[in-house]
DNA sequence: CACCTTGGTTCAGTGAACGAACCAGGCTGC
DNA sequence: GCAGCCTGGTTCGTTCACTGAACCAAGGTG
């Protein structure tokens, strides 16, 4: 974080990965890049986030190797996922169960399952019927109980979420 | 987070979390609690972070419930993790280890292993040898490969962390 | 009773986030 | 072939949070 007082000074990993997804927003960006968001305008849509907010963080994803930057099959270029941003798919998670253990109050708000055999995936990663550990293309994302509906806008990334979907697959053909 | 625009709108367990722990310097709290770190004098010093800022974080931390405010053995209050913080350890692993798998050219800062057998603990908080998932308390954290004792400071902090500790032991008597 | 330690609060300066406006390139319709 | 729209940004003035230094109050110590 380029603030006047940053975390370099510390000789401990948390404080360098949270110099590179740590900054406002940037975990929302890798969350919803998971989900299959690869454009511009639909992480705008989506995300209601600052045009050059975003400008700026997808830079810093791509400069850091998070995101790579290419074209995609609209003309447009796009950006994915590399491995070392698809490795954060377990802080991911973890923030995710936290947040449903806590703030959702209706039961969680998606579900995980494994796409070979539809086992729901629990605390640590693993399928419950196989118990293998879920790799993230083979994860399925799908609303649960505590999805609300009304929430709900017309953007097409939210309008995708509502039904499940595997992780990393494109919104867009 | 109280700006202008905020995560509140998102039907996501992940924003949700964020709003709390998404703060810039609050994981970094977090994960001196875990290390036994309870006084106010100790964040500051081992974390370098302004006063005013520690403040306002221990009072949102303590408000929703991930620490309490409790009188400590000095006659001086202490914060220590709730159960509710506690359960951001998983969080707080990833994170680390993402860290170490990409910004630690000399090894993992530190190792995490468990008190009971002495097995290292791998990516998915589970003990190599006995295969257990390890609880927050019987969980050890030692200097690893890429420790570097050269940026050693002289607080009680890096000093206490120099050497193996279980998670949660508090710093001081 | 002076002094030190601890745990804060106050405040001015700076940098980042916000949001609205602007802009450039590529395609579309005609 | 050109007017218009869609996409993906950049620019810029305002607002807000972080920073760092100074100040302050309570409690313990010599």
């Amino acid at each position: 974080m380029p603030l006047p007082n940053d975390y370099a000074s510390q000789s401990c990993s948390v404080a360098r990965a949270l110099e590179i997804v740590g900054e406002r927003w940037t975990l929302l960006i890798i969350r919803d890049a998971f989900y299959g968001v690869r454009r511009y305008g639909d992480f705008i849509t989506h995300l209601d986030i600052p045009r050059a907010v975003l400008a700026s963080r997808l830079k810093t994803l791509v400069a850091e190797g998070l995101l790579v930057r290419e074209p995609g099959p609209g003309g447009h270029d796009e950006y994915a996922l590399t491995d070392k941003g698809q490795r954060l798919w377990p802080v991911v998670r973890e923030l995710m169960a936290w947040g449903d253990a806590f703030y959702a109050p209706h039961g969680p708000r998606r579900m995980l399952t494994h796409a070979a055999d539809g086992g729901p995936i629990d605390a640590d990663g693993r399928c419950a019927t196989c118990g293998e550990v879920v790799q993230v293309p083979d994860t399925v994302s799908a609303p649960g109980p505590g999805f609300d509906p009304a929430e709900r806008r017309d953007d097409p990334v939210t309008a995708a979420i509502g039904h499940p979907r595997r992780l990393l697959e494109p919104l867009r053909v």
